[in-house]
DNA sequence: TGTATATAGTTGCAAATACAACCAGATGTA
DNA sequence: TACATCTGGTTGTATTTGCAACTATATACA
């Protein structure tokens, strides 16, 4: 039953691209302060990290963090140059590999994570109570599902 | 005093971030299936179209839709090709100029807009209540703010 | 007034992204 | 088995972005 949508709707996506861009900005630049590497590789590294010893699959990483499969093939490239992670073939599919976080990239997570977590409590947790992060996350949850 | 987030805040931040690279994905793909220009230029287009024929300094849409100098530069370039806007010098300020949209460019809105709203209501109207959108309108104006 | 500094916008260059074409290897089906 | 189709991943090319340097005008202030 798509309709058009009504103002409150649009207000609501339009805050939403506005808040995400704004905030994207002020991590980027907080990282780069701190000459750390951008976010993408955080996120990617962090998701190998979760998972410990068996890795991930390359399409499972582009499920999580949502990016498309050329850039993450390109993406991966450069953590591999920089020895953060390391392809492994896998038996269970010829075509595939399993990509693992090694030493180095846990040292990258940890050394990147006050960074980050400061700038996302500066701009975000102190701006919302508990109650209201939980019911953000719950919308944005319907939002995605 | 900020402290570290907690993970309630964590939480809603992913969400915030999973939600909106979701929807713009979607919203690009519908764009294109229709091959009409990105969303981008829609943006600026619009911000241009609401203030009519006084138009806007460059750095005043910068403000509006978050996207820094140079790349506004390139952008506006891009559409002054295409003849949606134009650029004019103004007595103001002899280093800045006036953009404006033109006819055409009221034109690629009019095209635009009934497919990005379909879009909109899809992936975001349906999924919301009124309320909920209110709300989260709400939330994320604290965190703009 | 003159000098320093800030601001608006552009441009060159390097890096990242999007898109399409491609190469396996996997899967479905006759 | 043989053939078509699908899927995971890579790569070439064009486009876009990010960064830093630059031009030119405005503004602050001694």
């Amino acid at each position: 039953m798509s309709e058009f949508p009504n103002d409150t709707t649009i207000e609501a996506w339009v805050m939403l691209h506005r808040a995400n861009r704004k905030l994207l900005e002020e991590v980027s630049a907080a990282l780069k302060r701190h000459s750390l590497p951008p976010l993408d590789w955080y996120d990617v590294l962090l998701e190998l990290h979760r998972v410990g010893d068996a890795g991930l699959r390359q399409f499972e990483v582009g499920d999580k963090i949502l990016l498309s499969k050329h850039n993450l093939s390109r993406l991966i490239d450069r953590l591999e140059k920089q020895a953060l992670v390391r392809r492994e073939a896998t038996a269970e599919d010829g075509r595939g590999n399993r990509i693992k976080i090694t030493a180095d990239g846990k040292k990258v997570l940890r050394k990147v994570w006050p960074v980050y977590a400061e700038s996302i409590q500066q701009e975000f947790g102190d701006k919302l109570s508990a109650q209201e992060a939980t019911q953000l996350a719950r919308l944005l949850g319907k939002v995605l599902a």
